[in-house]
RNA sequence: GGCGAGGUAGCUCAGUCGGUUAGAGCACAGGCUUCAUAAGCCUGGGGUCGAGGGUUCGAGUCCCUCUCUCGCUACCA
């Protein structure tokens, strides 16, 4: 068999958040492909990156205090230790924020310059005049215009589904500060894809590149009537590369992402000695001693588009080597459901793997992953049911009933008669082969179970540990466990792009290594049995349930309670003290009547954060030493802070307009004490003050209740 | 609205080119076994293949109509 050259992408995770086991999908199914690739015997070259770039992580940058560069950093280290944990072996992971990737945006924007695809159009956005920034739609909301619903996004409305532009909306408000947007026009550039439109067409109608239902989708989407430019750029500010010849732009992340394949590429190329060109370069790869390189790009369905039309547009406008396949796969839900914070079934990887192994994960996955974009469930049950019985009751135990009756001698020195089954599980393995290439592991799993369940009928039949207890017979028993243990090891090798570390532990038990695909058609003879360890624990649902428990977001924590619990709750006596200039608390008993303004004004945040989230930011009580007002400055008023003993804080807090200095003076507030200092025009600050309310005279300082001491942290 | 994918046992699903009596796992019932991590093996009950029509010697499979479910509907990460 020739050995084929693949290159194998998953998509980058956006350095915005955790990878949780939505992301994990993707990512097991991936490394199972290349993971079965390199057993194969074919080289394949795992790639992947951060997605570092655009708006969101400008802003998550800004409200952290830090640079987006720290962020990412950080992010991209979480992401490694995840993966690294499920058994996700890159070649190389890599950043788009690098300067690989910067050179090679570059080239390719040379390109399609060259090639006249980029023309430049005005562009009116909403801009957000407080945080200083153009609005994407969904940082935008408002009241449709179609049917009035309020707090709808800027591109459409979730009540009456009508579409529009979000400066139709009524009463828009920007999500980033509540300021109300205004209209603003910028030069931005678009590439015209429209001169591809033939060769999209061809591409992805060719049937070798996508699914059927993805080309279909194309074809009645956008294919059937001219292709829209793609607009590539933004206007500063916006954390990303700036376009070399059109200063104060940036390319859009998504320009860049896919890119960073590229970079990833080139780092692995780098590091190894290879050459970029043989892998991405059409017209390269024709030499005899290096055969053709294929590049497989994994993905969700929510990206397609990029993947199947700007992305191949991208790289045919600028020579470059598409893609052999896209693979695209469905989203995950768990119990029928759409993950969800509040009822903790969106768990990340690090929570799973604090609680349950990754090869469970991996199995199961396996096991529902068939070669479509359909949606994958994650029943709790099933995942239990599946783990206990079919991996460890299973195929485990096929090794776990032999190998004690042979732990220490060496296997047959020929490979006893089995009536077949050997011969019989040898040639299903092309037709499990053929299953791994179209991503249809299920059909692996299934088959791989058909096989163990041959195996261990074969066990019940010639039941060595009846013969174990008459001497004269151990030979038998070793011819037995021979058959058995070499039927384990074959559906081992067929389950190691799976099952990493368990095809790892058969190596072991049986002292040599699975290697290649083809230690399925030779039974091993004459070599050494190690004494039995376990490989595999059995799982417990309440092992799974406490990891869900572990997940769960309350909505009370992002919830103002409601009136009607609040009367409920348990009444705390309020209590009046130096502290507090005044106890908005209702009396005992009386229905308080809180209008909704305060929640027009600012909408809760539908992002749900996690405890790990909230505990990062250090909340404390803290005792105003001093205040002074700040010459030269409107809103700030100059605080020192004492968290108690000699351990004081510098901080401007933006009050001027609601307290005087000589209000503030002795009292405590609440502050944010790792807010990560802030250079301002006057000074140093080093934490933040908590207050309530929209500004002006509105400006309401948290406090603790009677009792509280500087320094005391806020739980 | 348009487009796409589906509807097969109580549940999750397989079913190739149209071809014998429609399959598997789980669950359920009964039996065997006691080597193995409360593991393993055998047997059984359970189906108008969403509905209707058509093509055919023959339809879960092909065609048409209807119905229900899910997803997508680009400058949005």
């Amino acid at each position: 068999m020739t050995q084929r050259r693949i290159l194998v992408t998953a998509a980058l995770p956006y350095a915005n958040g955790h990878i949780h086991i939505g992301h994990l999908v993707e990512y097991i199914q991936t490394d199972i492909w290349v993971r079965f690739q390199k057993l194969r015997g074919n080289r394949c070259v795992f790639v992947c990156a951060d997605d570092t770039h655009g708006t969101a992580i400008m802003i998550r940058a800004r409200q952290e205090g830090r640079s987006e560069e720290a962020l990412i950093a950080d992010m991209r280290a979480a992401h490694v230790r995840d993966f690294a944990g499920f058994d996700i072996d890159f070649d190389n992971y890599g950043s788009t924020n690098s300067e690989t990737n910067r050179d090679l945006c570059h080239r390719l924007w040379a390109e399609l310059r060259k090639g006249d695809y980029v023309t430049e159009k005005s562009v009116t956005q909403l801009f957000d005049p407080k945080a200083g920034t153009f609005l994407a739609d969904r940082f935008v909301k408002g009241t449709c215009p179609k049917c009035g619903a309020a707090d709808q996004y800027g591109d459409n409305c979730d009540k009456c589904g009508s579409t529009y532009s979000p400066a139709d909306l009524i009463n828009p408000t920007s999500t980033l500060s509540g300021a109300t947007p205004e209209l603003r026009s910028a030069n931005h550039l678009f590439i015209n894809i429209e001169k591809l439109h033939s060769f999209l067409e061809e591409w992805t109608q060719s049937g070798e590149h996508l699914q059927s239902e993805v080309a279909n989708y194309l074809k009645g989407h956008f294919l059937g009537e001219p292709l829209r430019d793609w607009d590539v750029s933004r206007p500063a500010p916006y954390f990303g590369f700036e376009i070399p010849d059109s200063p104060g732009n940036y390319w859009y992340v998504w320009f860049d992402a896919p890119i960073g394949y590229m970079a990833s590429t080139m780092e692995w190329c780098q590091k190894n000695g290879e050459n970029f060109d043989d892998w991405w370069r059409d017209e390269a790869s024709n030499l005899e001693s290096s055969p053709s390189s294929e590049i497989h790009h994994f993905i969700g369905k929510d990206i397609t588009y990029f993947h199947t039309l700007f992305w191949p547009a991208m790289l045919k406008a600028s020579g470059c080597k598409l893609p052999m396949k896209v693979h695209i796969h469905g989203f995950l839900t768990v119990g029928g459901e759409k993950m969800s914070k509040s009822k903790g079934t969106f768990v990340q990887a690090a929570s799973y793997l604090k609680h349950l192994d990754p090869a469970y994960l991996r199995y199961y996955y396996a096991s529902k992953l068939g070669s479509r974009l359909d949606d994958l469930d994650l029943s709790l049950d099933e995942f239990v049911d599946k783990t206990n019985k079919q991996l460890v009751g299973g195929v485990v135990n096929i090794a776990a009933r032999t190998a004690k009756f042979v732990g220490g001698q060496t296997l047959c020195e020929t490979y006893p008669a089995d009536g077949g089954l050997f011969l019989f599980a040898a040639a299903a393995g092309e037709a499990i082969a053929d299953a791994y290439e179209r991503c249809d592991y299920q059909t692996v799993i299934r088959t791989c179970n058909e096989l163990c369940d041959r195996a261990n009928t074969y066990l019940d039949e010639k039941a060595p540990w009846k013969l174990a207890k008459q001497p004269d017979r151990a030979e038998e028993v070793r011819q037995i466990c021979s058959v058995g243990l070499n039927l384990f090891r074959q559906i081992i090798v067929y389950l190691a792009p799976v099952l990493p570390r368990l095809a790892q532990q058969a190596g072991e038990l049986l002292n040599v290594p699975i290697t290649c695909w083809e230690d399925s058609n030779t039974p091993l003879v004459g070599t050494p049995v190690a004494p039995f360890q376990h490989m595999l624990k059995r799982v417990e649902l309440k092992q799974v349930e406490a990891m869900i428990e572990d997940s769960k977001i309350p909505d009370a924590a992002v919830t103002i309670p409601t009136t009607a619990n609040a009367a409920a709750a348990p009444v705390a006596t309020p209590v009046q003290c130096e502290t507090t200039s005044c106890a908005a608390t209702p009396a005992a008993g009386t229905q308080p009547t809180d209008g909704p303004e305060a929640l027009e004004k600012e909408p809760l945040v539908g992002e749900m954060c996690s405890i790990d989230d909230f505990t990062k930011v250090d909340l404390r009580v803290a005792r105003v030493l001093s205040a002074s007002h700040v010459e030269g400055a409107d809103k700030l008023v100059q605080l020192t802070l004492s968290l108690g003993g000699d351990v004081r804080r510098n901080v401007f807090a933006g009050i001027k307009s609601a307290y005087t200095p000589e209000q503030l003076v002795g009292r405590l507030v609440i502050m944010v004490a790792n807010l990560a200092p802030r250079k301002m025009r006057f000074g140093m600050s080093e934490g933040m003050v908590c207050a309530a309310g929209g500004g002006g005279k509105e400006i309401f300082l948290l406090a603790p209740d009677c009792g509280a001491v500087p320094g005391q942290r806020v739980h």
